[in-house]
DNA sequence: AACTATTTATTAACATATTAATGAATAATC
DNA sequence: GATTATTCATTAATATGTTAATAAATAGTT
């Protein structure tokens, strides 16, 4: 086997660690985290989306979803809403200040972000994008146990 | 500009969301954490580091470190052991316990990845790792900013 | 030697991830 | 139409990430 250090999810929190950085020190000029950013970036492009679909969308799981629609409401930015035809759900929308928020980050942002595209030759970026997008759909198939006493619930699914 | 939820940064997440899950589960019915995980797996190759080597190694930030040593020593799998060199430093060694672990995680864990491996093609694979190695040694160039009033520090490094 | 600057691990404060559980609302089935 | 199962957002508990600050020890400088 090798390098542990260098094995894929090693290498992939590496590249976040060369990515990120860069684009936190602009969210942070602007008050705004990482994670709130990405629900930000998402209702700018969809006025009204529900709770759901935002933390499909945002890779944000519920749980952490609702603390950082807390403070983005707490702050000003964002609104909830129940839904009328099902009133376990909730909407989320941008305030005003939310939206305004958009012109004043994206232009360091994209420039960021072209910067760092053009970091990487067109072929290298291709074939990036592809390995990672066929890492990102690999099934997640429960694997084989190889422990004594596998420690499961008996709620059944998921 | 394309479309956000399949920027680089985004593909990253979702391609750790694919792959470390699996992982994940195998850890868990150990009573370790992915994190715990990285410490004990430096560990196993290198009986005895120092606490900010380990840190590197393992991609650990020092304050998180601080805490998941914590853990480990209470959890009897990890220790403490204060440099007399340097009676700043501090170096992390495994337990009996902690070393016996190895044996028991690593066939499930290596089976895994190989299965993960196997997914791929050699091409993809190459191609894949190459591409987040080329990120991985982005330069953290401080970006030109284009906020009013920089909230910087004085403290300049870092 | 005294004073200053730097390094090392740690703490503090806040935000987020992970897993399990809960309450309210809706859907399904009887 | 009452019971049961499922969905949805949320809470709870624990672990980790992020940034700034701190205390102790060492290194550098005068």
């Amino acid at each position: 086997m090798q390098d542990f250090t260098h094995s894929m999810s090693m290498m992939l929190y590496r590249a976040l660690n060369g990515v990120m950085p860069r684009f936190r020190a602009i969210f942070s000029e602007f008050g705004v985290t990482e994670t709130q950013w990405r629900v930000l970036r998402i209702l700018w492009e969809r006025k009204r989306i529900g709770f759901r679909e935002l933390g499909e969308l945002s890779l944000i799981p519920a749980p952490s979803l609702v603390g950082v629609i807390d403070r983005l409401c707490r702050d000003g930015l964002v609104e909830r809403e129940r839904s009328t035809q099902d009133r376990r759900q909730v909407d989320i929308l941008a305030t005003a200040a939310g939206q305004a928020l958009e012109a004043q980050v994206m232009p360091a942002v994209s420039n960021a972000y072209a910067e760092l595209s053009g970091a990487l030759d067109k072929q290298t970026h291709a074939h990036l994008m592809a390995g990672l997008s066929a890492l990102a759909n690999l099934a997640h198939a429960p694997h084989q146990s190889a422990a004594p006493n596998p420690p499961r619930t008996l709620t059944g699914s998921q």
